[in-house]
RNA sequence: UGGGGUGUCGCCAAGUGGUAAGGCACAAGGUUUUGAUCCUUGCAUUCGUUGGUUCGAAUCCAGCCACCCCAGCCA
């Protein structure tokens, strides 16, 4: 069965339609100041450059939103470029994963996929460069060594006894590096800035260091690779990247990016770079920084996402109740309800965390306005109408949407045994109840108005069964003299669909799982963030349902077909989110 | 105790010297064959705080307070 990509649209489309323009922020700000002062000659490029070390989750999104929506409004690009400098935590798994969420997303990258690791020959030139200008040395500090000479936050560092290295000899020794002659962490390449620099950054940091591993990208031919701060700031160069979007906590990296691109011959830079044979005067990158996204009773970060996969606390990176590109959408959540959630929660510099109901309502906006409606008896009881032939079946004709009437119409079978749901008839209801009761009256959705005559117990003093009689004048129209309140759905018994339904909640109880109150964010999670039923019973037009998109279960929620364990024979239904429910039965919360 | 940041409604967030947008949440009504959706209304005399400049300050200046990030050859 084909995967159920539940309302992914084309690239471009309206993902955040309304015609509203898109809402203002800072960058946007900096954005239209350069373009006015003509700064790039009118050239907007951005980029998105994850590690693949990992999946993709929301707090990607934003940026990939970001990065995108920003090169789309201002005529501009956005490259995809791996920043693949560290082989030894990567993999071509996560390569690939990337890309396809990118594209679920709706996003399509300028060109071909980028790979810093690309450009390694280039960068080794460029810190050839360094050493011949006396601003890069080979040092042969131990990683322990090092961090002893870096000082603290407070105390300066001190010098390496490699620093004043000749250059001759910097640049036999890197050489010798590449070629594999020393060991991991025997020698590193730094840059020579300053070890007193209150910002630690800035104290001599590693440009290149010694990994014999093999990389997912070029294999075995490099066993030195460039650190993160040398390869992002030449990658970005090298692009034409104009403005580079990262986090806050890079804050402290910009004066080192600027600084490795400002002592390189702009020149060679710009031979070295996707403008070499363009008209456009060069004009180096640069970077602006925003804050994170974070929403309340989630976990974010790869690397706690990644120790949820690996210590099974979920079922893998896809698990619906992962805040993964890939569980979000094997939840059934849509590329659209997380662009528009992405735009809604803005982007800024202070350091906030946004509330989960935002992310549940643009989830609900767009299900509301593309789900089908369908019906489903997630927890079955039987019902027979007394007054209904048992051969008399019959099928009613239902719009697929309350208000979008091109949506269509679907046929829905009607018989003398039916299924609704135990928790719509109750023999002794709270005051307010508008369902189901001995006695009364209810209106199944889209059909007639039954009564309830009669209520069948098993042995054990549980209701089995309920007797109930239609009113043959209530089909398409209310009944005269008297006015039902209650609406329920309900699945005919004998054309009704088995399925199993697994009911997601929140993965957390806890407001922020990474709190350091909480020993251990295991203590946080929710016991209840899945429970699977089974025997529950869906109406047979889901099957026919062209889409396969995501439906709404009418008064239950939106669902849609779990992409891995559903097949013709045996429906898997998730639930991705409840309808919201305003009822509070009397002297409840 | 070094450096870099951030503080506007319960949660996001606009605002860039002229008298506090918007969304989410919440509350109250209305419509409704989904207790959904939709509609209407309400929701910061006040912008971390204290002073100063000004006819006028969330916006400018100074001090203070709180919180976040940085001592990987991770990104």
């Amino acid at each position: 069965m084909a995967p159920s990509d539940s309302g992914n649209k084309p690239p471009n489309s309206q993902a955040q339609s309304k015609g509203t323009k898109p809402p203002s922020n800072f960058i946007r700000h900096l954005i239209e100041q350069d373009l006015a002062s003509g700064k790039y000659e009118g050239r907007v490029h951005t980029r998105f450059p994850p590690e693949p070390n990992g999946y993709l989750h929301i707090g990607h999104a934003k940026s990939i939103c970001l990065n995108f929506s920003l090169a789309e409004e201002y005529g501009g690009h956005c490259n995809l470029r791996f920043d693949d400098t560290n082989p030894a935590k990567e993999s071509q798994e996560y390569v690939d994963a990337i890309k396809e969420n990118i594209l679920w997303l709706g996003f399509q990258w300028q060109g071909e996929v980028r790979y810093a690791s690309n450009y390694f020959d280039q960068l080794y030139d460029f810190a050839v460069q360094l050493i011949n200008s006396g601003k890069a040395y080979v040092c042969s500090l131990s990683p322990h060594q090092a961090r002893e000479f870096r000082g603290t936050l407070t105390e300066p560092g001190r010098n390496s006894p490699d620093r004043d290295r000749p250059i001759g000899e910097n640049l036999d020794m890197f050489e010798r590096m590449r070629q594999g002659e020393f060991t991991d962490g025997e020698y590193s390449l730094r840059a020579k800035i300053d070890m007193a620099a209150p910002n630690i950054n800035m104290r001599d940091p590693v440009l290149y260091r010694i990994r014999h591993v093999n990389h997912h990208q070029t294999g075995d031919r490099w066993c030195i690779y460039p650190t993160y701060d040398y390869t992002h700031c030449l990658s970005d160069a090298i692009e034409g990247i104009t403005h580079s979007l990262c986090t806050l906590e890079f804050e402290d990296h910009r004066p080192l990016y600027n600084w490795i691109l400002q002592n390189l011959d702009l020149d060679s830079i710009r031979r070295a770079s996707d403008l070499a044979d363009t008209e456009f005067r060069y004009v180096l990158p640069e970077q602006t920084e925003f804050a994170k996204l974070r929403i309340n009773y989630t976990m974010g970060g790869k690397r706690n996402l990644k120790d949820m996969v690996e210590t099974g606390v979920v079922t893998g990176w896809d698990d619906p109740r992962m805040n993964t590109l890939a569980g979000l959408r094997r939840r059934g959540v849509t590329p659209a309800a997380i662009r528009n959630f992405c735009e809604m929660v803005g982007v800024a510099r202070s350091e906030s965390v946004v509330d989960m109901s935002m992310l549940e309502h643009c989830i609900r906006e767009d299900l509301d306005n593309n789900a089908p409606r369908v019906m489903c008896v997630l927890a079955p009881l039987k019902v027979t109408l007394s007054n209904v032939e048992a051969a008399q079946e019959m099928v009613l004709t239902m719009p697929n949407h309350p208000k979008i009437e091109a949506m269509g119409y679907r046929e829905v079978p009607f018989s003398r045994e039916i299924y609704i749901d135990r928790s719509d008839f109750e023999v002794e209801p709270p005051p307010g109840f508008k369902r189901l009761m001995p006695g009364g009256e209810v209106r199944l959705r889209g059909a007639y108005v039954i009564r309830c005559d009669e209520v069948i117990y098993n042995a054990d003093g549980e209701v089995s069964e309920l007797i109930c009689s239609i009113d043959p004048d209530t089909l398409g129209r209310n009944p005269e003299g008297r006015k039902v309140k209650g609406v329920i759905h309900w699945v005919s018994a004998s054309a009704g669909l088995p399925a199993r339904v697994r009911l997601y909640d929140r993965l957390f109880l806890v407001e922020n799982p990474e709190d350091k109150s909480l020993e251990d964010y295991r203590d946080g999670l929710n016991p209840d963030s899945l429970v699977e039923l089974t025997g529950c019973v869906v109406e047979p037009s889901v099957r026919a349902t062209e889409t396969r998109a995501g439906f709404q279960f009418e008064r239950e929620g939106y669902f849609c077909i779990d992409s891995l364990d559903s097949d013709d024979d045996s429906l898997v239904f998730n639930r991705t989110i409840t309808l919201r429910d305003s009822w509070k039965p009397a002297g409840q919360g």
